[in-house]
DNA sequence: GTCTATAATTAGATAGAC
DNA sequence: GTCTATCTAATTATAGAC
């Protein structure tokens, strides 16, 4: 987690054992605490959510989100630093690369059509199983506000400018359709969310969005959609 | 609009002149209500909007809500039912048909590879002039609630159920790219609509969504991408 | 129909015992 | 660190004068 904000702790040096369980009781409802703001922010936004709710989820009592944190925007922060960590995670556990190898820890080597496809394929597969993401960014990104602009500055930022970076090579190489990055930048993530986003009305639908064969031949079409046919890794 | 919640009114044979006065004024600030609620709801959800803003931004007082509609619940329903009916007039101003006759009031022709073209078309230019109408339905697509239930039977069903019907038409003749319908729908509206809800977020990434050569760029773009190569109408 | 005043709940945050 | 009890402010909805 990359926020700022922390429980007070004692210093590091000489943890007397009867604290040693104090400060691992106070972990747990830090996490605990972390994981119900998480659902609860993703399922009814940030005013739609008290931190009550949240304390009753978590098993423990409203004031310890103002002790743990301090305040309830300050949890939505630590919770959003969590969500980012966990796309990441994700990310790294779904990458199946398609090349006879696949690229190390720190790879640097430039962006090639087989990448993006496998970092495609990934992000379907990371944004189904970790919706909460998408939710609480669409929630968050429709209307101005200072969690948006943190966010911004935060998170979306550098993976924006990562992503249109790359798309803007390989579409220089031919490698991709010849579309704007911004545009193929928003059409790639609302095509690859909304589904999963939108699951509870799918569900009333008929739609069942979490199904792999679902999952599998929306990363499918999403590949044919953007990269174009010849290869559909 | 069709909703059932309305101002008590009087019988229409006979109005007093200075009754109409007053029932004009009554629907002024009826559809200021309506309006400014769609505003405040689209930005921060149905439970981050108050009544008192609304009725701030209406030019009335908060309890006209309670007069002129039920309850804060009756005025979301009413609010999206306007929604709804102003993206069909928005996807017909927009309806640009590409062969030398376009179809008529009442067209009941089957769906063609180019009606469908002129359909995506349409769809991109509508959600870019009313963003409202995708922010709502992604604010409460996310969760489900009464409010769910609510606009997947009133509005949802069968604009999908149409627009998934159409394409396992066309699929099935070859006229477009070989998706599933449920991926297709999902990957359609989301790859058309994040843009614009996000509109916020990409106004910070220094994107300006709201250009017309950003729209009409993604609705080229759109039709490549799910209609095929060929004839991007 | 519109207004002021207010009732009834619920929110986030704090005080202080243990 | 965790708990109970509570404060202050904001919420939706209603009462009743005009």
């Amino acid at each position: 987690m990359s926020t700022a904000e922390r429980a007070p702790t004692r210093p590091s040096h000489q943890p007397a054992p009867h604290l040693r369980r104090r400060q691992a009781r106070a972990d747990a409802t830090r996490t605990a605490l972390l994981d119900a703001a998480l659902t609860e922010f993703a399922a009814n936004g940030f005013e739609g959510t008290s931190t009550r709710a949240i304390a009753e989820r978590a098993g423990t009592h409203q004031p310890q989100i103002n002790y743990h944190f301090d305040s309830k925007d300050a949890l939505w922060r630590a919770a959003v630093d969590h969500l980012f960590d966990r796309l990441d995670e994700a990310m790294r556990s779904h990458q199946t690369t398609d090349g006879p190898e696949g690229p190390g820890p720190d790879d640097v080597t430039p962006v090639t059509r087989e990448s993006f496809a496998a970092m495609i394929r990934a992000f379907v597969r990371a944004v189904a199983e970790l919706p909460e993401l998408n939710r609480i960014m669409v929630l968050e990104a429709t209307m101005d506000s200072s969690r948006l602009a943190w966010i911004v500055d935060h998170h979306t930022t550098a993976r924006y400018r990562l992503l249109t970076t790359q798309w803007s090579e390989l579409r220089a190489a031919g490698a991709v359709r010849d579309i704007d990055p911004a545009v193929a930048y928003y059409s790639l993530i609302g095509a690859a969310s909304l589904a999963y986003v939108n699951a509870p009305e799918a569900r009333l639908l008929g739609q069942d969005t979490s199904e792999a064969s679902f999952i599998e031949s929306h990363a499918d079409a999403l590949l044919s959609m953007f990269l174009g046919e010849e290869d559909a890794a």
